[in-house]
RNA sequence: GCCGCGUUAGCUCAUUUGGUAGAGCAGUUGAUUUGUAAUCAUCAGGUGGUCAGUUCGAUUCCGACACGCGGCACCA
């Protein structure tokens, strides 16, 4: 008896077919060429291998190389081919995993002399071999003790390992490619000749087994690989770019800032990254002013008692800076500054009329992170964060969280970032509170999310200790994410730091506190900003506005007076009267990335105007002196206040 | 913290087997008064990250440490 199956194409059309079969039958069905091209095809929405047979009525669409689709597989393809390589070249080197991952793939191998960069060349070129001889990859199903006994059996204790902790009732599929094989989940390409030569081994680096600190550290290699070597090109290309907007060469090259090895994960401002800091702060200031914040400073340095009482000191004592003994006390420099702000808070009897009570700090908190976390201004020792403690009642939480959500987003606009990835985190397992007022804490805080209207992840269970919390993430130029803004729903330390406030009805009552903080840490959103403006700072952010460059010493005076207008109008500005040629003068200003410079000579100083040129453009426009210092001054003022 | 790599003049980089380092830019001084991304010349500049070790002799070889970089782990 026959059995008949409907499968269905993405264009709709439908059509009978044997039952069982293959991937690479209905390919030919359709075409030669699609035949040929079709490395893998989707069975209702599941990648699967050609070879894979169906058994009942499912929508089908055939995958061809050139379809974004193949990505994964090329890329998974691709470590299996590193694998084999790499075991052919180094025959005492044990195969762990190797996923495919955003524009590559990486394997880990247990081998006792690490790979260097040195050996990719020899790898690559085996790769290849591998590839050319266009090994077909076969999908075979094995009994748990088979595997177990081959793979012990060749020593490789890490896929012994594996299989071991596989749950009983998971089919375990091996993958061959010629006679190299390993354990796989798939789905892979027909054979090794599909990858062709679009791929790159990247980088080595260490990892933990199983991401565990606590086991092994094996060798990975990462790689990119691509469909052609067009995409291999511009992907390799896009990376140099992102070098350039490295904030930390920008940062060299700008003259912002500087670090040295006496102060690991400490940041030296120098007056022009000072400058830019100061704005960033003063922009912050107008934007929690208008929005009913009070703006506090609170000790550095605290006694230990008071960590203890609020929890750090059992919990992040090993994060926190703290002092020798004097005089039989102990003092914490603060890793956080939200025990001061309780403390001001605690100052007068609260009542329910006081409430929300919006207490800001912009507070420079130290932690001690492992020195192998350091990293530039995006992760650091020492601190500031434009911080703020919301006291409400249980009632305000969602109320509170809306105002904080639109703030901070549309302070991200206002620096050009409407690309915010917002992670929500709800109860982890050791926590303190109740479970109802955590329900009543995570339904507040969703449902402000949610007015926001931008996607958001969850993450269960990564919530802080006392309370659920949203992050807002950006990106920086190298494809790296960093939290910046948090918002987190507070519902413990203000009862373990005593703070109360007198109810309507005359009752004593512990408020909630909502601890936020919007650019995060001053220092990382600085980093960001260099890198998405790619130093390129706009106007109202940049800490030299303006040069006033001259042609010749005859201008020297009305330079002077150029200089005082705008200086007087509050805008950052500099004269530069050296004895040089003013194509010098544009070419250093200009890479020192100034966005406005103006250029006086004899005509400029006989007409009262300035020669104008912008950074980035060639372009030199010329302006009546009064005219142009009004159209900058507004140009100076920030988004928010124009 | 873990694995790997790196550290040479203010900056960017040279100096292949061990014989105490060189360039460009920046800086100095001088000349040049110049019209929109580098005027010319002059001088100076370094106990080669730090500390130990091997050696007649170490920037070069070995080791420790510090810092940085690429990841992993961490990130209240």
């Amino acid at each position: 008896m026959k059995e008949i199956i409907n499968i269905t194409f993405p264009d709709g059309k439908s059509h009978e077919e044997r039952k069982g079969i293959t991937g690479f039958e209905i390919a030919e069905k359709i075409s030669k060429s699609v035949a040929k091209e079709a490395i893998a095809f989707k069975v209702n929405d599941e990648i699967q291998d050609l070879s894979h047979c169906i058994e009942k009525d499912a929508q089908v669409e055939i995958i061809k190389k050139d379809n974004v689709a193949a990505l994964e597989i090329i890329r998974h393809d691709c470590a299996h081919i590193m694998a084999e390589a790499v075991q052919a070249l180094f025959p005492n080197t044990q195969v762990t995993i190797g996923p495919a991952i955003e524009n590559g793939f990486y394997y880990d191998f247990a081998k006792e002399e690490p790979f260097t960069v040195n050996d990719f060349d020899k790898i690559e070129k085996k790769m290849l071999e591998i590839i050319d001889q266009g090994k077909n990859f076969t999908r075979e199903v094995w009994t748990r003790d088979q595997a177990i006994n081959f793979f012990s059996k060749r020593g490789e204790n890490y896929k012994t390992e594996l299989i071991n902790d596989l749950d009983t009732d998971e089919t375990i599929t091996i993958y061959k490619q010629g006679e190299w094989l390993d354990l796989c989940k798939g789905p892979h390409m027909p054979s090794t000749k599909y990858i062709g030569k679009a791929f790159k081994l990247m980088k080595v680096a260490g990892a933990y087994w199983r991401g565990d600190s606590s086991n092994a550290m094996l060798t990975r290699i990462y790689g990119t690989a691509w469909r052609n070597e067009k995409e291999l090109t511009e992907y390799l290309n896009q990376l140099e770019e992102a070098e350039k907007r490295d904030h930390r060469k920008l940062g060299k090259e700008m003259d912002l800032f500087h670090f040295q090895e006496e102060a690991p994960g400490a940041v030296f401002w120098h007056p022009k990254g000072w400058g830019l800091f100061q704005s960033l702060i003063n922009y912050m200031r107008k934007r929690q002013d208008q929005a009913g914040y009070v703006e506090t400073n609170t000790p550095d340095l605290l006694d230990r008692s008071l960590w203890e009482t609020s929890g750090h000191w059992e919990k992040f004592r090993g994060n926190m800076f703290t002092t020798e003994e004097k005089e039989g006390r102990i003092f914490a420099i603060k890793p956080m500054n939200c025990p001061g702000a309780v403390e001001i808070y605690k100052q007068g009897l609260k009542s329910y009329r006081d409430l929300p009570l919006r207490i800001s700090e912009f507070g420079k908190v130290h932690r001690y992170e492992p020195s192998g976390a350091l990293f530039g201004l995006m992760r650091v020792r020492a601190f500031t964060q434009d911080d703020a403690h919301i006291f409400c009642t249980e009632n305000q939480i969602t109320s509170e969280s809306k105002i904080v959500c639109d703030l901070i987003l549309s302070i991200y606009k206002d620096f050009g970032f409407t690309d915010v990835i917002i992670k929500y985190s709800d109860r982890p397992e050791k926590r303190v509170g109740e479970d109802h007022v955590w329900d009543k804490a995570e339904k507040a805080l969703k449902e402000a999310v949610k007015t926001t209207g931008l996607a958001y992840t969850i993450n269960p269970g990564e919530g802080a200790f006392y309370g659920p919390k949203l992050d807002f993430i950006l990106r920086d130029a190298i494809g790296r994410d960093w939290q910046c803004g948090t918002l987190q729903v507070d519902l413990n330390l203000p009862s373990r730091l005593g703070a109360t406030y007198i109810d309507e009805n005359g009752q004593k009552k512990t408020p909630v506190m909502l601890h936020r903080a919007l650019f995060g840490s001053l220092e990382r959103f600085t980093g960001i900003l260099i890198e998405h403006y790619a130093g390129n700072l706009p106007f109202w952010l940049s800490p030299l506005q303006i040069v006033v460059a001259t042609i010749t010493s005859d201008s020297d005076n009305y330079a002077d007076n150029i200089f005082n207008q705008l200086r007087d109008k509050g805008l950052r500005v500099k004269k530069d009267i050296r004895n040089e040629k003013i194509g010098y003068k544009i070419r250093e200003h200009s890479i020192a990335k100034i966005p406005v410079i103006m250029v006086i000579g004899k005509k400029e100083a006989e007409n009262k105007t300035v020669s104008l040129r912008k950074l980035g453009s060639k372009k030199t426009e010329t302006f009546k002196i009064d005219e142009i210092t009004k159209i900058l001054f507004k140009e100076s003022l920030s988004p928010y206040n124009k």
